[in-house]
DNA sequence: TGACGACATGTCATATCTGACATATAATAC
DNA sequence: GTATTATATGTCAGATATGACATGTCGTCA
């Protein structure tokens, strides 16, 4: 269960899919970050959703803005724990944050 | 973001919907402390179906027996993010575990 | 041009989580 | 009875995540 060289991937931006044979990771690590990242995206729409800065977003949790920024970054040394946290205090619902994780329709 | 009272609760064996009274806990502490049992249940679970042992469980994430059933009763110093990779480290997908975390249907 | 606001990124001391270990409990088989 | 196996619980040194801070980038407004 390490963190190994992936630390320093920028979950951000990448192009699911493109990653598996380029970065060469396992089948579970690409599962691991491709839930952070969805997460990370969540976090980003419910603040935007209501209109918020990182900064007063960081006040609701009780962090400071640069953690938000990670947080949406899908940084390496953020938690999945805070990140739920996170859309906890932006007033996700279980099934709003299920549905999050869920994978997106790959059906046309 | 504190841990604050709830460190020593065993979220294992509650009956969820008698809590929130007697124990003060904020919606926000509620929602979290039920989506951590709902994936330590999912990770039971997953390790029952399998016919695996805690021990084989640990192995198999590289972690230990005495770990194991602390993510298997929601332990509070068990992370989300360890329940999430144990999850996946035991086949689970990522819409598995997007069910699992969903709130069952309280339609009777 | 400069100033401002929002966000990104790097670093660090400290808080929290981790695997490992010891030990306890419970059930089964002899 | 007591071995054995599976699971639970408490503790701790070391690993990792955390909030805070400094500083950087980028857009916009004058």
């Amino acid at each position: 269960m390490k963190r190994s060289k992936r630390s320093k991937l920028k979950a951000h931006g990448w192009k699911i899919g493109d990653t598996q044979d380029f970065l060469r990771l396992s089948d579970e690590e690409m599962e691991y970050i491709e839930i952070k990242l969805a997460l990370s995206q969540k976090v980003r729409q419910l603040r935007l959703e209501r209109k918020m800065t990182q900064e007063q977003t960081a006040r609701l949790i009780g962090s400071s803005q640069s953690r938000v920024a990670k947080i949406e970054a899908g940084d390496p040394t953020v938690s999945i724990d805070l990140q739920v946290k996170s859309l906890i205090a932006l007033g996700a619902s279980r099934d709003e944050l299920a549905q999050a994780i869920k994978s997106k329709n790959t059906a046309a």
